[in-house]
DNA sequence: ACCGTTGTGAACATGAGTGTTCCGCAGCGA
DNA sequence: TCGCTGCGGAACACTCATGTTCACAACGGT
């Protein structure tokens, strides 16, 4: 009892925060956040890297799991359930698009398009339904529901938008623009 | 007649290719990319961080001259302005956004903040003129007009975008979003 | 021809983060 | 009580980009 929680919080989301504060942040902060010591940190991660990986590995399985979930059989109420599910991972899309290093890992870029296969499909069923305005690509479906949902989750954090309605917001944007 | 061509790009601007495509290059890499020594280079920007905050403020001044020169008197037009001039600017966003070290610079964060204040108040012209969807505050027509010039440049980058429909794309997902 | 400017390469010093090793300590079950 | 295990802290060596100094070469103006 000699740690208040014990292991409330994983290493790896600790680490995510921290990085996300400060993507410079070295593992010395990281541990001292964690509440251990590097060298624990070390034996559990050997390099800075490994660290890094870990953290975007598991971001994406939790953008994986979000889309997975939210994806039904009802398109437009799957697109709202994907907004929804999406703003919230601000934070780790932050970390995925941010953090240099990652850059230099082809096989998380392989994992991200893996990843968004299953949601470029469900853009392609949406576009059939008749939902999409003509001309939108799947992809581009796709690319526009993270940035809006990014955006959303940006506006939160700078305080500009209430979390209550940041994927209202999302929502309404991604599907009817800002113009009337 | 040493040089082949005497200062075709300026250093600033090869650093923030390089910069761009590996945001981690040493100052040895700029500076060969730059066809100067790494001394040379030393001795106009004394650190790192000098060269990257040039960077940045060049690209904000790039951004800068865009939206003035895009915003007119007509509101509509001039929605359509912004969304051309901004799409290319994909690699200076891109910069500004991915360099870690530029969030420990107030000043520059206080400079882009400069720079969105008149983005701000046309957007909030374009509102009065009742082009905007009513819930959509002006400072979030400013951050989805960002997000979908990026987005629509990525795709370019990407190769899954011809350049010349990026822009009409971007404008058309900003101001009648993707659905129908 | 002289001199100031500007750039260059080489060499060096520095510092910070990183990765490693080693030893002590606390917990825990047998 | 005895090991076993995992963690922590201290200390170490190492790497690498960085920043600095210096001497030399090219250039241009006077």
């Amino acid at each position: 009892m000699s740690v208040p929680q014990r292991t409330a919080k994983s290493i790896l989301e600790i680490a995510a925060e921290v990085l996300v504060r400060d993507a410079t942040a070295s593992l010395a902060q990281v541990a001292a956040a964690a509440g251990i010591g590097r060298t624990t940190l070390h034996k559990r991660y050997p390099t800075r890297q490994h660290l890094l990986v870990a953290v975007a590995e598991e971001s994406l399985d939790i953008l994986d799991r979000a889309v997975t979930e939210a994806i039904g059989d009802d398109p437009g109420e799957s697109l709202r359930d994907l907004v929804d599910a999406l703003v919230p991972l601000g934070p780790r899309l932050e970390f995925l698009l941010r953090q240099p290093s990652l850059d230099a890992e082809p096989e998380l870029q392989a994992r991200w398009v893996q990843v968004d296969r299953p949601l470029t499909e469900f853009m392609g069923r949406v576009a059939e339904a008749g939902l999409l305005r003509p001309g939108v690509a799947p992809w581009w479906a796709v690319s526009s529901l993270y940035a809006v949902a990014y955006t959303a989750w940006e506006g939160v954090a700078l305080g500009k938008l209430a979390p209550l309605d940041a994927a209202g917001l999302a929502y309404g944007t991604l599907m009817g623009g800002i113009g009337r």
